[in-house]
DNA sequence: CCATATCGCGGGTATATGCCCGCATATGGG
DNA sequence: CCCATATGCGGGCATATACCCGCGATATGG
């Protein structure tokens, strides 16, 4: 009876819902995915590519990779640890601006979601994807 | 009150969703993304880029792209139309053994998720997803 | 029947993602 | 102090994904 892949329609989700919210961030001129990782760096910078890999449960590579295209950005900025292995990220004013400019265009596009679904469901199918 | 983002929690299930799944078609060689993209071709097939792009949701040349992988494994051949600018995609007879192998892979990852989540939720999230 | 619009596709460019390997830097036990 | 091991990263490789552009093929209107 389970004609339909968990795994694909998920991903098809995933696409769709990201298709919206980068629309919505559009203005600012960069994607969910960034405006996610860049709310991860502000909350810890500064902090290890290692440690953003282990919050965010993004492979370290991909970090490395995600971080450096910010970088390119001027939103954030890499510097050494006290461990000299250490790629320590920190945001730059740039950056603290597109959060700061982010962050009600993302929350327009979170009420958006949530008056589509209802709070109701809206909470229910977070909290069953976070549990995934 | 919205801490979480929907769609970074959406994209992170994606992630661990599809790497349980892979995991259970490592066998037969391929990703869940391209046996999902096998299926669609062995239901569609002979069919053009343009009508998977459609079914599958995925941009023209995503599909053009991952059809040009699953031909490299020589899963799938790519031929010319009536309408000579159409690219049909049919299945080889190695493609019908790997979707023939790769069912019961895919269906035990299908009845793990589903053993996990309890048949009811597995529905319900998979309408919230599809509806999304 | 030709000019034009439309369709189908490939390729360029860019990001997102993961795996593996190798290098550099710690760190801890002799 | 020195070597074995662990840690942190970058780079190579591959796929997944999208947008844009241009080329060639087809359909369509005058």
């Amino acid at each position: 009876m389970a004609i339909v892949c968990f795994c694909t329609t998920l991903r098809r989700a995933a696409r769709r819902v990201a298709e919206s919210f980068d629309a919505a961030l559009a203005p600012i001129g960069i994607n969910t995915a960034q405006f996610s990782l860049l709310r991860s760096i502000s909350r810890a910078a500064p902090v290890k590519l290692t440690e953003l890999s282990r919050v965010t449960e993004l492979d370290r590579s991909t970090i490395g990779r995600n971080v450096r295209v910010l970088e390119r950005m001027n939103l954030v900025a890499l510097g050494r640890g006290k461990d000299q292995r250490e790629a320590m990220v920190t945001l730059t004013e740039a950056g603290r601006a597109a959060i700061t400019e982010g962050i009600p265009l993302w929350e327009a596009a979170q009420a958006a979601f949530e008056a589509r679904l209802g709070t109701e469901r809206a909470q229910k199918l977070r909290a069953e994807l976070d549990a995934l």
